[in-house]
DNA sequence: CTGTTAGCGCCTTCAC
DNA sequence: GTGAAGGCGCTAACAG
């Protein structure tokens, strides 16, 4: 025979009877709050910890409109970028308390909707999105209507000039190309842009507006697809061209050691003959060989920024909108 | 002038009053309870829709006590490993309404235990644990003095048969060993071990019982440590001893790319001198060069069952535990 | 099939 | 400093 487990879980009212003190003293010393007396409290917090008392934080936001935890709904979490952008997501939000729901998009709008519909039904504080491809005005205008704060992360949905943390991806496809030119590579190459969203259209307007100050030849872009493909066959047919390419950026690293993986197939010898620069630094891009040349995006640290922003937002919703941008970091390793 | 925002949200009496109905029939039109009319639910679930009703699901949590939440507590979130893992509780989740708190113990009991703690304030309805390194039984103990139903994942806490989902290790390693065999390599190494927890040991063990079944020279195991490294000198070391290993089997992915890369530089031609092969299938193990011959531990699949498991579990708490074990399937590439 | 009543566990206000 | 009362939005139990 156990004693009284699940059957009812022991509540305020428990505590603040076994305590001597009414409900009200007990909450307040569940709440740190000053008025209560030393001695006090400390009698009450015995008895909690005695009873294996548990705060019950539904009833409280019930009561208070606010619930301490946020939304994280991002396009793909099982990306490892996106994975570690969550980790520091995870990590500010140890330090405040809070706790975090997350969803998965998978890039359908539809399916983005839904979630962001049941996360608000349990009455989240806040969110932090980094919206699916194709997802419009819409989406802001339904958490406007709701008065619910979000922050924008990487992808920011046209015409909302909204809290957003993003990276200054053209300054690092700048740094890149300088790279390059000054290792004597002008035939440039972009490969596997795909998606239309701000985050892939800055990374190609920056390499193109990096390619035309330089006075780079212009060579066509290699079409991506998705999960992370590329035109192969393309790439294949412009290596053969009379002139073909030097060096290549790619979207991201992912991209990057497939294409590094191709060229080596074709006996092309990365970083002497051709160079290769990803994008993200992934933990993969230091491990491959050659080592991945990389403009580190530092998805932890957009994370980290994101969360503190949303806090921000959420304690002053009438604030102006503020953008943050990262700044990369180009890793210099082997293939580049 | 806008109209009333979040001044007042509109909650179920409101709808209510504006359908001309009881709050218990709207109420019951929420859940789609057979029990109203069908003319009766369209009108009111109308008046939902205009009104911009949202249900407040904290409120019944209250008086259900269920949250339709549940908690993934991980040992490492930014581990691509674990990511698609949690991408596969999402998938589970998303077809049930069950919505997902997700945090990173970094492998530190102590914070691991304050998540749990956390999360259980929010009056979570099941957990899915891998628990950090070091974790003891007096997390669980924890958990059933709640009377909280979970599941763990991968790693399990020693002398506590519960609900599990767990890979098959020893079975792919096995595979694996057979066919670094059949391809005529006998002295085997294995690299990377680190931890001490259920999964790191199932996979040393698995080697060692395979090696020695195949009756293979025994080679010292290379060591492993934090963050997916490995002992490069200690490799090196047997690499130019006057018997050295022609095949690795690496504790993972991550491990396996870097032990390529390392061969690499060594001039040691990878799949043709020597063999290696990784465990996890990580989407980086197939875009390398050359392509990694790997263990694909299928994390999806693995968070979907974890998912299902807690959900059987939640439902029928007093059911006996079950222990679900997916087997791994060995890809082979070009390393080996 | 629909309405009434009585809380779920907590926090806020206002007395004391 | 502490106690008593009321209510957050919802649902369970029952009455009609």
């Amino acid at each position: 025979m156990k004693t009284d487990k699940q059957d009812a879980p022991v509540n305020l009212l428990d505590v603040a009877r076994e305590a001597g003190v009414s409900r009200a003293t007990a909450s307040l010393v569940l709440r740190n709050s000053p008025l209560v007396a030393a001695a006090t409290r400390e009698r009450v917090q015995q008895v909690m910890q005695r009873l294996g008392y548990i705060y019950n934080r539904g009833a409280a936001n019930l009561r208070q409109n606010r619930t301490n935890t946020i939304g994280l709904v991002l396009s793909n979490i099982s990306n490892p970028f996106f994975s570690t952008l969550t980790a520091g997501v995870e990590e500010a939000n140890d330090a405040s308390e809070i706790v975090c729901f997350i969803a998965d998009s998978a890039e359908s709008p539809e399916r983005q909707a839904r979630q962001i519909q049941r996360l608000r039904e349990h009455n989240i504080d806040g969110l932090i999105l980094c919206p699916a491809v194709g997802s419009d005005e819409r989406v802001i205008a339904d958490l406007d209507r709701l008065g619910l704060p979000f922050v924008q992360v990487l992808r920011e949905i046209p015409g909302c000039a909204r809290d957003y943390v993003t990276v200054d991806y053209a300054a690092g496809i700048d740094e890149a190309m300088a790279h390059l030119v000054t290792a004597g590579r002008r035939r440039i190459v972009f490969i596997g842009n795909f998606s239309t969203h701000s985050a892939a259209r800055a990374r190609l307007e920056g390499f193109n507006r990096a390619a035309a100050r330089l006075g780079l030849p212009s060579l066509p872009v290699i079409a991506g697809g998705r999960d992370n493909r590329y035109d192969e066959a393309a790439l294949d047919e412009i290596l053969a061209s009379s002139e073909p390419p030097e060096a290549a950026i790619c979207y991201n690293d992912i991209i990057a050691l497939a294409v590094m993986g191709h060229l080596r197939r074709r006996a092309i010898g990365v970083g002497s003959d051709f160079s290769v620069i990803g994008m993200d630094d992934l933990s993969s891009a230091s491990a491959s060989y050659p080592a991945l040349t990389t403009i580190a995006t530092m998805p932890h640290r957009v994370g980290e920024a994101a969360a503190r922003l949303l806090q921000k937002r959420i304690s002053r919703p009438a604030k102006r909108s503020e953008q943050l941008v990262i700044t990369p970091r180009l890793i210099v390793r082997e293939s580049a």
